[in-house]
DNA sequence: AGCACGCCGACT
DNA sequence: GTCGGCGTGCTC
């Protein structure tokens, strides 16, 4: 090995040691990867988790792909900290995280930082201590050193000295002791699995007729394999979770792991039952407030293949999978999908994204799907997969409008007559009704009948919302919240305010004074007693311990009650006026849900839905049953709706953490860059806009934390066009796929 | 995201 | 004279 002149030259004078750099994704909003000097002797890779040093800090980060930015002071490299014991992350699961930080427009370190989100799982799980029985007898025998020996005669596997005390009913002691004379060895073992292996074949599937075609079909799709994306659009009750539970059959045939994407809210306890009567044992559950011991070994399962289903909420979407080969996206159509903080993304089309990167299926499922897929069914890009009828004997619920013009309430109630009848005949049968109102609360809405003075909050000026049975007004916005007062704070009058409009508590007192000897129960998120009290309420109405449900929108969801077989909707109007473009599509997939809460178990069923405006598409749809003839309508008034592109008319929709700051912003920007037209502001909770695809005409929605970005931003992007990228945090919410 | 720095208004 | 509000800049 000669070494020639210069090269001694150079190590001795001027070239520094050679060290190795690579890009590193730290969790920090930067545009891209940071460099490290990798330290003698650490082994790293694309993929492999790390902690690195920024400024002060430890923070932990993945080594990513690409090129060193050569423009960097060497003198500014630092060394990686540490690499943790753990799987590198897989190029699938890179080039998504890439994929979604360019599409979203998001930092890519705040990308990966969700994959990586369970730091104590890291590092292994440590291994646990257990007892292996090595024969022989104790000097003494008594007869609970009699019982354990007897129990570890029988079974030879190891024990866990709490395992083995408890099982043959002595003290930890008794354990102790018999380990201290040499009868059972200490010995480490691995962590137990968080969850059973699930059998595909553990029970036959329970679906016939439509089911089973249905089943057959996506079936098929996944033993063709590679991409591609189902929609299954079924009425509430037709089996659509049946169905699918055969495409995850037949993926756990092949080896490969399942991702179930479910809101947060549908996570339940007889969801998880249900897929433990079909597959023998239950899902991964991945969601926020899971435990933090448990977060770090659905994780470390998941990374290492062992846990083969995970059911999940949104973030689930970026548990780092050793071989994923399904997801499933349920109520594909839900908002919770959105994550509207940090990283804006619809869970629902990442999952698309994700699938595609991965080359497999994914199915997404529905009784009411979203307007986007529904187009992408209609165009062929989806393959759609109808359940038209329900499940067994049960029917779908009669549907009648009650036009409140010609119907009215009596002075002072909310309640047509019609209504009234229709719940008296329901319980004088020995059945359940429920009413459903969106409106928490006891009036949304107090004044002085003297001075004519509005509660209004005083953090964010929405009107506050009188709750009677907390005796506070609230404001829904915010969440401030004082005592009721008596006297009128503008002018001092007692007793003089007055309640405007309903909300389910005032439903509540209308029913009682109709039907005092009914058993009725109030259902809505701010019920004393928390979850609890609310599921132990759920079960009581599905036994039958109610005759009259008053609900908000969480009756909606999941539960059957099986003596419900009457469905009476308040106020069907609300919601359909809110300034949210997707108004009419998300009262359609309300309505559908609440009346779908009627009839599941076979009776026969009624949904009475009263209305000022009866003849309004959504109420046509809801009642004639015709989902398609609603679609149709919205998707044309969509299209119209969509601003001509770039370029002649800048269209720019700006939202941000509260509605003050969009106006602020907005504000600004119609400073910055006069000639734009069409600067329109959104409520964060309006935000983003739906869009149907097609060419490439789109709304932007701009979110940024300073002004003078947003402004700086505009000008870019009016200058360059669209395609400009600028440091502020944009979505763009538009068909994902057209950039795949 | 955190954290430090720096610049103007209301206080012990 | 300071304390502290947030606007701005920086982290390999």
């Amino acid at each position: 090995m000669g070494k020639d002149s210069s090269d001694l030259f150079g190590s001795l004078f001027k070239t520094p040691p050679l060290v190795k750099v690579v890009p590193v994704l730290v969790p920090l909003p930067v545009p891209g990867a940071y460099s490290y000097a990798v330290p003698e002797g650490l082994a790293v890779e694309p993929g492999s988790v790390v902690q690195v040093p920024v400024g002060p800090r430890q923070l932990i980060g993945v080594v990513w792909d690409g090129e060193n930015d050569d423009r960097l002071d060497p003198k500014k490299l630092r060394p990686i900290t540490l690499a943790f014991d753990c799987p590198p992350l897989s190029k699938e699961m890179r080039d998504f995280i890439d994929w979604v930080a360019n599409y979203t427009l998001s930092p890519p370190g705040l990308v990966a930082r969700m994959a990586i989100r369970a730091p104590a799982a890291l590092e292994p799980e440590p291994m646990v201590e257990g007892l292996r029985y090595l024969g022989g007898r104790p000097e003494r025998l008594t007869p609970a050193r009699t019982r354990v020996l007897d129990l570890a005669n029988q079974e030879d596997i190891p024990w866990t000295r709490s395992g083995l005390a408890h099982a043959a009913g002595v003290s930890l002691s008794v354990i102790d002791g018999l380990t201290a004379q040499g009868i059972f060895e200490t010995v480490f073992l691995a962590p137990p699995p968080v969850v059973a292996r699930p059998d595909p074949d553990y029970i036959a599937p329970r679906i016939e007729g439509p089911q089973k075609e249905a089943a057959a079909e996506i079936v098929d799709s996944i033993r063709t394999g590679g991409f591609s994306t189902s929609l299954i659009d079924g009425v509430t009750g037709s089996g659509k979770t049946e169905v699918y539970f055969e495409a995850i059959a037949e993926t756990l045939r092949r080896g490969k792991q399942v991702l179930i994407l479910l809101p947060e809210i549908a996570l339940t306890a007889s969801f998880l039952e249900r897929f433990q009567d079909r597959f023998g044992a239950k899902p991964g559950e991945w969601h926020s407030d899971l435990s933090p011991r448990m977060r770090e070994k659905v994780w470390r399962g998941v990374v290492t293949g062992e846990v083969q289903v995970v059911a999940g909420a949104r973030s689930a979407l970026f548990l780092p999978f050793e071989n994923l080969g399904l997801i499933i996206v349920d109520e594909e159509h839900d908002p919770a999908y959105k994550q509207e903080d940090r990283v804006f993304y619809n869970a629902r089309d990442m999952a698309v994204v994700r699938a595609r990167i991965g080359d497999f299926p994914i199915v997404l499922v529905s009784a009411t799907p979203s307007v986007e897929s529904q187009v992408n069914g209609l165009s062929g890009r989806y393959n759609t997969v109808h359940l038209p009828t329900r499940f067994g004997d049960a029917a779908m619920p009669d549907l009648h409008l009650i036009d409140m013009r010609r119907h009215p309430p009596e002075r002072g109630g909310f309640l047509s007559p019609l209504l009234i009848r229709a719940i008296a005949k329901t319980i004088g049968r020995g059945e359940q009704a429920l009413l459903f109102l969106n409106r928490r609360g006891y009036a949304p809405l107090t004044l002085c009948r003297v001075c004519g003075h509005r509660f209004q909050c005083p953090q964010c000026s929405s009107w506050l919302v009188e709750h009677r049975f907390k005796n506070q007004i609230q404001c829904h916005q915010c969440g401030y919240s004082e005592p009721t007062p008596e006297a009128c704070p503008e002018c001092g009058t007692l007793d003089h305010l007055v309640a405007c409009g309903p909300g389910v508590e005032r439903i509540a007192e209308e029913v009682e004074k109709h039907f005092p000897d009914a058993r009725t129960i109030v259902m809505s998120s701010d019920l004393l007693g928390g979850v609890k009290r609310m599921r132990l309420e759920l079960e009581a109405i599905a036994k039958g311990d109610a005759d009259i449900v008053i609900g908000t929108q969480l009756v909606a969801k999941g539960h059957n009650f099986p003596l419900m077989t009457l469905v009476g909707i308040v106020d069907s109007d609300l919601g359909l006026s809110n300034g949210d473009p997707r108004a009419a599509e998300r009262t359609f997939q309300l309505l559908s849900q609440v009346t779908g809460r009627a009839g599941r178990t076979g009776r026969k069923s009624h949904g009475l839905l009263q209305t000022f405006q009866p003849q309004h598409p959504v109420m046509q749809a809801i009642v004639s049953g015709d989902a398609s003839a609603f679609y149709e309508r919205e998707i044309a008034e969509r299209e119209k709706a969509i601003l001509p592109p770039f370029g002649r008319l800048a269209s720019l929709i700006v939202s941000a953490d509260t509605r003050a700051d969009a106006e602020s912003h907005a504000r600004g920007l119609r400073a910055a860059a006069p000639k734009v037209s069409g600067i329109s502001v959104l409520g964060p909770a309006e935000a983003p806009l739906a869009l149907v695809r097609g060419r490439h005409r789109f709304r932007l929605l701009v979110h940024g934390r300073r002004n003078s970005d947003m402004q700086a931003f505009l000008r870019a992007m009016l200058a360059n066009g669209p395609k400009q990228r600028g440091s502020v945090q944009i979505q763009l919410d538009i068909d994902p796929q057209s950039f795949l």
